[in-house]
DNA sequence: TCTGTAATTTCGGATAGACGAAATTCCTTA
DNA sequence: TAAGGAATTTCGTCTATCCGAAATTACAGA
């Protein structure tokens, strides 16, 4: 595990439209992989044209939410990363309070979190965690960031890439196609499940692995949804 | 009690923005009093300028949801009118849900209310009223429609209208001011209190009433804002 | 170094929603 | 019935966000 990251609160930040708060949220997890989110990335992530990518991240650069260089790329300022972080608790809070509470299937619950998370106030979200004992993780097994900030940034392997003959820890799975996650949930591919890799065909080859105890095929698309940690 | 009433469906209706979904819902409640919205007593609620109000209620005349009489004012359509009852739904159910599963003060929960009602499925609103066990009332005593549209539109008379020396029961509180509201709390002047008018002073004068069984003298606006039906 | 392609930006334009000022209509009252 | 005030609508504008088409830039490969 890496050391959890903690982001100094400039400002408050004047209430942000559910389009920027979305602009932000990508960017950020853009910025997980990618040093920089470039427009094209952003347009298929927000699935937007990438005309309008541009226009809106000259603006967010304008109010200093992050810093462009045109044809290179956005980044985050400490301002945006703290907006970016907002947003992202508040959806993954109400992802697990969905699932945990409300039994929202929890191949819908992104969908509608994506939607809640740009109304509910903070105090809600607030009396949420606490109703759920204030969890680490979101029913998908991606880490919620604290009231302030704090986040585990750990970048895990995906199973596309975790060595063969390795054991390992299944960390979290995407949560952005539910389709993929009901697959993903047939497989029992949750969060705690273990893996084994026991070979991957060249090529971006099917990868031949234990779940538990069962022994499974899977795709290079959907082991790349599937992020992996070495046995704790 | 009157009867409840009952909606056709016509169309499902296509997604109505957050704005427009809250012009119906003014609507809807303005009707309850008065025959027509006019255009000022649309903009007072809605806090917007009387010229804004203007153009979108011709929007919706031209969407069929509510039939409109230039200078005279709006009335919904029976699909408006579905429209409405949906988004109030939604309100109520979310008043309710946070009042009694997550604890919001009951005069926090209708700002809350007010920006989730756009954002939540329909199926996460029968989640919640499922949880709370179907309720027929929110925690201000307002009715809740039911998913397919009924709801109880009975006109109650209100506290400040209430006749002298007759005794009644709270039916319900306006929760749009959370001030107001707090004010009514400290009163005991919720829904299911018991109240008797012992006198009015004239010219909008202090109405002297017993709330329980504390002797109290309140004011007109309050009075206003609480409905009483006789003891059941 | 030159060049073609892919990525990006710019430009003009569209839509939803809101506003103030000016024009219009309604209705009451003299 | 004529006038004046109040309510309403119209008109021109503004902001935020989106788009397609055209222009520009970056960069890999010859």
């Amino acid at each position: 595990m890496s050391e959890p990251s903690r982001t100094p609160s400039p400002t408050p930040a004047a209430t942000l439209t559910a389009p920027v708060e979305d602009y932000l949220k990508a960017i950020y997890d853009i910025q997980q992989t990618s040093d920089a989110a470039t427009t094209n990335a952003l347009a298929e992530r927000l699935e937007l044209a990438p005309a309008s990518v541009s226009g809106m991240v000259r603006r967010l650069a304008s109010q200093g939410l992050l810093e462009h260089e045109p044809y290179r790329g956005a980044r985050l300022t400490a301002a945006g990363r703290i907006a970016a972080l907002r947003t992202l608790r508040r959806h993954r809070i109400l992802e697990s309070y969905l699932a945990t509470v409300l039994g929202v299937p929890w191949d819908d619950v992104h969908a509608e979190a994506e939607r809640l998370e740009h109304a509910a106030s903070d105090t809600l979200i607030d009396r949420m965690a606490h109703a759920l004992g204030d969890p680490l993780f979101d029913p998908h097994g991606a880490p919620i960031p604290t009231r302030d900030g704090v986040v585990d940034e750990t970048r895990h392997v995906t199973l596309a890439d975790w060595p063969v003959g390795t054991r390992g820890t299944v960390m979290s799975v995407s949560d952005k196609d539910p389709v993929m996650l009901r697959y993903l949930g047939e497989l029992e591919l949750r969060p705690g499940a273990m893996i084994h890799v026991l070979a991957r065909a060249p090529y971006d080859g099917p990868i031949d692995v234990t779940i538990g105890d069962a022994r499974r095929q899977i795709g290079p698309t959907a082991a790349r949804a599937v992020r992996i940690a070495r046995q704790a």
